[in-house]
DNA sequence: GCCAACGTTGGC
DNA sequence: GCCAACGTTGGC
């Protein structure tokens, strides 16, 4: 069983989306190196879910991996932003996984609070630069972070959006 | 294959 | 809103 970390703008698709609806094809990555990290998840593996580009960054809960090897449907999509007209019926270009809820974190475990408990070296989102959207996280770390989750010295309240 | 130009990501 | 860092595109 293996870890991961998935970013998602809260604005666009959060984690009370995931859920109220329970669960969801995570489509729209169009980045290679993410796709790829994608192609290498099983089944009961588990993904922390970050929110990005808002004004707290940071895991705001869990969730797990159900399914593997899906197709992302957007890339035939001619309505939908992630269409990709280079992606062909038999041989498609984005793959995909579905995931479920597990639970949502009862505060955001800020990208701060994340810097200051783990180094760049450990936790590949605090590279500097970095734009990886899905990405491997350790079991030591991931483990680490668990722990945080309900430690109120480490967490900043969410904020309300 | 190189690389400048461009568009996007995402923290601050 | 700013802007550094990054990935992609396309001319050559």
């Amino acid at each position: 069983m293996n870890y991961w970390l998935m970013k998602s703008e809260p604005d666009v698709y959060g984690i009370t989306n995931l859920e109220q609806q329970g669960k969801t094809v995570w489509d729209g990555v169009r980045n290679y190196q993410a796709r790829n990290f994608m192609r290498q998840m099983q089944p009961e593996d588990l993904v922390f879910f970050y929110h990005s580009n808002t004004k707290t960054p940071g895991i705001v809960g869990l969730m797990r991996v159900v399914k593997t090897d899906i197709i992302d449907p957007t890339q035939f999509d001619l309505k939908s932003e992630y269409y990709d007209p280079k992606s062909t019926l038999n041989s498609p270009r984005w793959q995909t996984v579905l995931v479920e809820f597990v639970e949502a974190f009862a505060n955001c475990i800020s990208i701060s609070v994340l810097r200051g408990k783990f180094d760049a070296d450990e936790l590949i989102l605090l590279r500097k630069g970095n734009r990886l959207s899905v990405m491997p996280i350790v079991e030591d770390v991931a483990v680490k972070i668990l722990a945080m989750k309900g430690n109120s010295l480490n967490i900043e309240p969410l904020s309300i959006e």
